[in-house]
DNA sequence: TAGATTGTTAATCGATTAACAATC
DNA sequence: TAGATTGTTAATCGATTAACAATC
């Protein structure tokens, strides 16, 4: 079943059956069944199996799956079985929580460089980085071969910030601004925009 | 076209468009064909009718759509003609740099309830808002009739919590803790999880 | 062996795209 | 009128679900 073209939402999905594994782990347990996994996070049994099967055969017939392996197995899909070194443009509120963000470093996240243009924040140290100026950022994400940046600036300067990421040989883009950027079709994008799931929201309340 | 069932894609794209149309907008364009607004934020021109088309006709044959006129059917059918009052839940850095969110409060969100448990945070002002013990939440939230809630505090204590909101009688909550929530069918959950948009683009850099 | 559960195929469902008549 | 662009239908594409043989 390799080869073929994985949907998107198998990947988000594959992340949140790996978060509810640990849980499991946590709890003791040895083997899962995909009903099980499917009753924990709220999908179909068929859907769990299905996604899995993308990638090989990782459970054991009338048993389940190994809990630990099964962890361990989806980790290794997400590239997660290594580290990766992040950069962080703008260190504005959401970009300070950004760098105390947990959920990042659990996976494997590690910001190594932050950038920012207001020289009251330049040169001070955020856990233990000192934060540097943007003219900077080819230089130090090139020497520090980082492949993922997170822009946490204002939509205004996103594009020009992104252009310099693109001229540093970033792989990947977080784009925390709301704005649309434009950008080499070989560049990983993806936006996060969080008033958008807040309208989801309103919408869903209006109309269902 | 009413009365079909709504993609959630659909509805994420509204959003999209809307906020492409204010910087249409304010280059003084008065009218945009859908191929125009197809291009701004990379999707088909036909996406763009068809997604309109669920709503109604807003546009006319030969010229386009009224840049303005669209922005506010968008912003009606998303429900965002009036404000809504939004709790927050947790103080932490996420939720601080909620707080000051400016894409909240330009879509009509208004933050104007604030708790947590840390003593240090209980009775500081947050923009004009008093922090305030999550023992209060059921009272104040039912009180100011919150509709909506966003949930940012550490993943242990995040179901307690929405047991909490549920009990005060919100429409909808926003969860950035990393744990599936159990909540009724009515409610209208959404959960934000920083940590995945990272993994699917390790995803992408390692399979593209 | 009997019961359970996977892996996989085929059927279904839903969303996107292409095409074009309607019409400004 | 000729050119442009919408609104809508039908065709295509892709993702989910149901069903079941394989097998532990």
């Amino acid at each position: 079943m390799r080869n073929q073209k994985i949907p998107e939402a198998t990947i988000i999905r594959l992340s949140v059956y790996s978060r509810y594994l640990t849980q499991i782990d946590k709890r003791g347990l040895i083997t899962i069944s995909s009903g099980d996994i499917a009753e924990g996070v709220g999908v179909s049994p068929a859907q769990v199996r299905k996604d899995f099967a993308y990638f090989g055969e990782f459970g054991t017939r009338g048993v389940g799956y190994n809990v630990k392996d099964l962890y361990h197995h989806i980790l290794k899909i997400l590239g997660l079985d290594t580290d990766w070194s992040v950069s962080l443009i703008g260190l504005g509120n959401l970009g300070l929580a950004l760098c105390s963000y947990k959920g990042f470093k659990e996976r494997g996240f590690n910001i190594t460089s932050i950038f920012d243009n207001d020289p009251q924040k330049i040169g001070t140290m955020i856990h233990g980085i000192e934060v540097m100026p943007t003219e900077k950022i080819v230089e130090v994400v090139r020497q520090n071969q980082t492949q993922i940046s997170i822009i946490a600036v204002p939509s205004g300067v996103a594009q020009e910030i992104a252009d310099l990421l693109i001229e540093a040989g970033v792989r990947a883009i977080l784009n925390f601004a709301q704005v649309v950027l434009n950008v080499p079709p070989q560049l990983e994008l993806r936006n996060v925009d969080l008033a958008v799931n807040l309208e989801v929201l309103t919408f869903n309340i209006e109309n269902r």
